[in-house]
DNA sequence: TATTGTTATACTCTATAACTATA
DNA sequence: TATAGTTATAGAGTATAACAATA
């Protein structure tokens, strides 16, 4: 029963912030709050298969859904993370055989990753139930709904991209100005 | 340029899936994308001031805004993570001066954490930054878009919420059914 | 008995930089 | 020179279970 109404800011946010739009931190609140609780959902679904974390079972789904190995800088553009990182997923992904590294056979300074079958197994056993958690999760949104939805999100995701590609993003004032 | 359209399922999704809702995974997972990249830009923005982990901030900007001193639960709570978390957390804050833990009045199980200046000086600087790059993120969505993203966000997490409270869901059907 | 918070353990993920090998 | 990946280091977060103190 808690946590179920939309987050809002306090009364006095616009004296406070004058250069910030309250319905834009409304909206990046409960964005982040939305994807937190989706995502605790699915794990909590697809927790008693398999230990695995969101990255792992992210790159397992991948693998298995590209139906061949990849390279390993090709996930790691998929997940958005870093080099070492990959690199530290991979180990775990290979010390419980669930993915393994195979030599490029072209470009000696890359590698191939290639999902095992059991690791085809367990992704195959978890996307289902990723998938109904989804779907039970959107059930009270209509298909023009959800379509809106990804069109916001989709709006949004392109502008914070040609955001990265700059300077962050500075306030105009750090402090109240005084009335001119 | 890459990455800026919308996520979509494959061809083949609705017959290796029956049970599942092609745009309510499409919307899961563009809802997660999305959250990630601004969470991702909005920390770009802030690092410079200070190394704060996402939990920090928020812990800081939840005492800030509450004006006193707080149940360590009451954070917990507000921030979604568990009391051991919750107490490596303080650990760290309290390490580099940002927070205090207090004796509660009271009840001697409970502790009251507090700000310190150092704490309030560093989320002051961070939060017109925050609001900064949410404003700019949602400068493409209208009033009205917003409010309906606000929206639609909120019936998700209701729904994610009476979800959480019974058994993880389970899909209809493991495999493909014989057709009858 | 239930609640609050801590401790212990172990693992995962991250960031950064330096490094090797290869292209 | 640029790219792919690894190593090293350090830190932060997580989950879980056991635990002490208090209500």
């Amino acid at each position: 029963m808690s946590g179920t109404e939309a987050i809002r800011v306090g009364p006095g946010f616009a004296a406070e912030f004058p250069g910030a739009a309250a319905s834009a931190v409304e909206a990046a609140a409960n964005l982040v709050r939305a994807a937190n609780v989706l995502m605790d959902e699915i794990q909590r679904g697809r927790a008693p298969l398999a230990p695995l974390s969101p990255s792992a079972f992210e790159a397992l789904a991948v693998l298995d859904g590209a139906g061949e190995p990849l390279p390993s800088h090709v996930i790691a553009d998929r997940l958005l993370v870093s080099s070492a990182s990959m690199t530290s997923l991979l180990d775990t992904l290979e010390r419980r055989s669930l993915a393994t590294r195979l030599p490029h056979p072209t470009d000696r300074r890359k590698i191939l990753v290639d999902i095992t079958d059991e690791g085809r197994r367990i992704v195959d056993e978890m996307l289902p139930i990723v998938h109904a958690t989804a779907t039970a999760a959107f059930r009270g949104l209509t298909q023009d709904e959800r379509q809106l939805f990804i069109e916001l999100l989709t709006k949004l995701r392109r502008q914070v991209s040609e955001m990265a590609a700059g300077e962050p993003t500075r306030p105009r004032a750090r402090r109240k100005p005084r009335t001119a």
